[in-house]
DNA sequence: ATTATATTCTACTAAATCTATAGGGTAATA
DNA sequence: TATTACCCTATAGATTTAGTAGAATATAAT
């Protein structure tokens, strides 16, 4: 199950698509309208802005506001970002590769195959869909 | 990211799917070959029981054995009943549907329209993946 | 220039839940 | 009577989801 965590990134992050200009939008605006916990949207839009998707801009006037094209963004990107892995087990994971401690050989291991097989699948749909296209 | 329930849960029923006869296997069997806290694999097996998945005979010479053929055996079956949905939202869930409390409609959001595409994707894979499948 | 205001940023805390495991005792059965 | 599953409880640790208090910074008003 997705963490509200990223599901309410991805939901700041759609509303911010939305907009036509680039203008900054408060943190509270999309709090209002998109019923979350100021305090934890704060930080979800920071760690969104420390990894190079949104720029922010303080004072009045500021807020925060996409870097790139929607269509530049993948939902893989934005997940690993705010979900972490993607794969269901750690030994199939891209991005966040470990060894299972319990397994002795990954080739063999029944678990291992199939939510490689998994994976697969949902990156191919990760991967095709970007921001622009969950925004219509 | 799955659970080691579910992980553990898995792997011992593959351990019993590999038995040629449905004769009874100790849980501390598979605890040892599996590297598996005796404990814990006992709540697992349980469940699975309970789900109807599992038998089992106590006194000696009892264990827990597969009371249909692995080839019967989706493993959407055996993810729901350790992990739970399988859907990364609530509201895209077949077996566990819940509205989401923060979310107006379901049919103009975002998140739910991407999950589900996800959702049908992992759920073709892992209906027409069985544990005999995982199993060789 | 100075002050006020609006906003992000940072750090610390806390409650609630979930995860993984351990312990001890009971019930059934060979 | 030994063996095994069954059941109940507790718990340490991690994670999630916030809340609190204030610091830093940009703009606007005076």
């Amino acid at each position: 199950m997705l963490s509200k965590k990223t599901k309410y990134g991805i939901k700041a992050l759609v509303y911010l698509a939305k907009q036509e200009d680039r203008i900054p939008v408060q943190i509270s605006v999309i709090s209002n309208t998109e019923n979350i916990s100021l305090k934890f949207l704060e930080s979800i839009l920071l760690t969104l802005r420390k990894n190079g998707i949104l720029g922010s801009k303080k004072g009045k006037g500021g807020g925060y506001y996409l870097l790139k094209d929607p269509k530049d963004i993948p939902m893989t990107t934005v997940m690993r970002f705010l979900e972490g892995p993607i794969a269901m087990v750690p030994c199939v994971s891209l991005n966040f590769y470990e060894k299972c401690d319990d397994c002795p050989d990954e080739n063999t291991c029944a678990v291992h195959n199939v939510m490689l097989k998994v994976r697969d699948k949902t990156l191919e749909i990760l991967r095709n869909t970007t921001l622009a296209d969950i925004s219509n």
